[in-house]
DNA sequence: CCAATAGTGTCTTTCAGACACTATATA
DNA sequence: TATATAGTGTCTGAAAGACACTATTGG
């Protein structure tokens, strides 16, 4: 059989899925929505749905993010994650999936919208034990987590879980959150600050958490950590 | 617009694509094949094509590698790599390729098969700049080499280049041709052989690169390598 | 005052990079 | 013999981990 006459296959669903993480109450967090319609109507999943025609894949993600969580107006990262296309993991024909990573700073409650009944925050380690997501959604939320862990390890994709300017202590507090793990503070301000072009100084101070006023940075150049933030084995 | 009903949309094409990749001559080897059919009949392109109604990704791509290389009796490494879904990127219709990467240990010359007029190993250097691949696979190639590149910073899957039984100095080789560096052969073997668990020696030797009898191994269990192996910034 | 967080400095250990030296094969 | 590759040891500098100490806020 050649493959070069496509037309005698039967048609392929293609749909992203998005992996939205933040950084809330010193916990890794992601968005799930409430579906609103037929598969698993009424179970918790995650935000996406089907590409449209002359969409490409990354705008179809964007405006997914835009439609059903209403955080389409603010600075997240947004990356290619993983695709999913078993045979049967959506009821309704074949469906390939493309999975995509945002990772964005704390926010408000997520505004529903689409074909999404509600929206919310929830522990990531709470969705990766018991509760059960739509289709396969729980193995694409645990790529998404460990995609996140690995790369903060060693590159500033941490600030992008920080809002525009943060302080070392925020930062450490993302990287805690994320890996949940403890690290020293003096060492972390030394390897983040030692780091050329990794952080730039703002001027200001602030003392939002507490304590002795606090220089605030916003993000320097440097996209890579070299040497990496070595993650403890824990 | 509500995507559940998904039949208001027009069929996607779902393709594999792989890159192929293998240590030659002391340089990075990418697999090409000849177009057989249209589109680009007669240009140099990947290996790849449609997965079935039935088929899961990673079977297709299996399936293809075996079709159109004959590679598959060996033991070789298969991740996915990316997804490529542009609109136009296929001239015959919309057609979204889940890339798979392949690295494998040195082999005879490839046997073409299925739609392939013909099959080659070719440098990767040469493949990016120069000659210009059918489709976008180009930029996937050079996805495929920026994986493996950096992926044998922190893993054992250099030797997955290798035959099942190679020396410390093979494996260094490796990791010269794919980075395209030169690397101190005796603080590459102390790094090796003294990570736990990374190779495991079969108490074999060989001469079969010259020079002094070295030990044989095998890959050990240790899939990690941490710290990890420093790449030269060269 | 105390408690909390920010920030600096110092010591030790680990490890990469450079490289001297020895070992054992083939030509 | 010369030459190639294998393998060990030693020194140095960079950087991580542990942690003492000071600085500056708010309660």
């Amino acid at each position: 059989m050649s493959p070069s006459d496509a037309s005698e296959f039967p048609p392929f669903g293609v749909t992203v899925d998005l992996v939205v993480l933040t950084v809330r109450d010193h916990t890794l967090n992601a968005l799930t929505i409430r579906r609103g319609e037929p598969p698993f109507q009424g179970q918790w999943a995650l935000p996406g749905g089907f590409v449209r025609p002359d969409e490409g894949l990354e705008a179809a993600a964007a405006r997914e993010l835009a439609e059903e969580t209403g955080l389409d107006q603010l600075p997240v990262h947004l990356e290619q994650l993983a695709t999913f296309g078993d045979p049967g993991r959506d009821p309704r024909m074949r469906v390939v999936s493309v999975a995509y990573l945002v990772l964005a700073p704390d926010l408000p409650a997520p505004r529903p919208g689409g074909d999404a009944a509600g929206a919310r925050w929830t522990s990531a380690a709470e969705l990766g034990d018991g509760s059960r997501l739509a289709f396969d959604h729980t193995r694409i939320l645990a790529e998404g987590v460990e995609r996140a862990r690995a790369k903060i390890e060693y590159s500033s994709l941490a600030a992008a879980f920080c809002p525009e300017e943060f302080t070392v202590g925020e930062l450490r507090r993302v990287y805690e959150a994320v890996w949940g793990v403890a690290l020293d503070p003096r060492n972390f301000h030394r390897k983040v600050t030692g780091t050329p072009d990794f952080l730039v100084p703002t001027g200001g101070t602030t003392t939002r958490q507490g304590g002795r006023p606090a220089q605030l940075f916003r993000r320097g150049s440097a996209e890579k950590l070299n040497p990496p933030m070595l993650r403890p084995e824990a």
